[in-house]
DNA sequence: TTCAAATAGGACTATATTAGTCCAAATTAG
DNA sequence: CTAATTTGGACTAATATAGTCCTATTTGAA
């Protein structure tokens, strides 16, 4: 199955969420209680997206997060990988996974199944945080 | 993680492998141990493609597979949905998940991602298996 | 008529991935 | 000091994918 995960589906709600509620800080309790997204999930995607300079963070009582960036500089593809690593379609094609995939000699059909990858990749390159917000 | 599953990727090189050897049938076994396929797997994976007018199969000795659809008229999408299941990218947009997400009144972000579904799918739509081969 | 090679298909197990939870620490405003 | 908050590691649960096992059925040929 083609699947956009949990994770991405919940950065993309709080993404939405922060950037409209711009100039104060959001906490996590507030996008949790208000979009029903579990709390502690929800928290490790903030903290996620603070170290990866797409949200500030405040700590403390009375903190809370902020955008880092603009909606329209934040692409999905980046959102993705962040999130979910690398985005392979098929094993042959993490470099990662040491590659030497067992069926290397026996495959017939990697070469179309990168430009499948590629093709792919375009789409998610071509979106960014501004088409869900 | 996007990914192409073990069914599709088998599916494509054992179309590939019956396609290249027209006029005679092949059997399950020749593909499995050629192209180092599980052959029990690859077994329920032709079954399939014969219960959906992809192959013809003979059974008993001698049997074995052929195409019964030129390689451009089968597309990507069907073999898999097919394989897989059907193709939705979010639960909410998942048919048959007697829909109602739970998420669905607070779930912000469902027109965009379902115009990004379309797009996913005009990718697969639009691909045969002839692209493979 | 028996045997071997093949498809057919149900039921099951194993593995990997994704989703979610729990706990404790550090930070900071009041 | 305390309560609200971020931080982050370790764990468990749920789900999906991959693979295996077993038995039945079909069919050509010795």
């Amino acid at each position: 199955m083609i699947r956009i995960s949990k994770k991405v589906e919940y950065a993309l709600m709080a993404l939405k969420f922060i950037s409209e509620s711009d100039n104060r800080l959001v906490t996590a309790r507030e996008i949790s209680d208000s979009k029903k997204i579990p709390y502690d999930l929800l928290s490790k995607i903030l903290q996620k997206l603070k170290n990866e300079e797409i949200l500030l963070s405040n700590q403390g009582s009375n903190g809370g997060y902020s955008m880092n960036k603009r909606t329209d500089e934040i692409y999905l593809y980046n959102l993705m990988s962040m999130l979910d690593g690398e985005i392979a379609i098929a094993d042959c094609l993490a470099e990662s996974k040491d590659k030497d995939c067992c069926l290397e000699d026996s495959c017939s059909i990697k070469s179309p199944i990168t430009k499948l990858q590629k093709e792919i990749e375009n789409l998610f390159k071509n979106k960014t945080i501004s088409d869900f917000v």
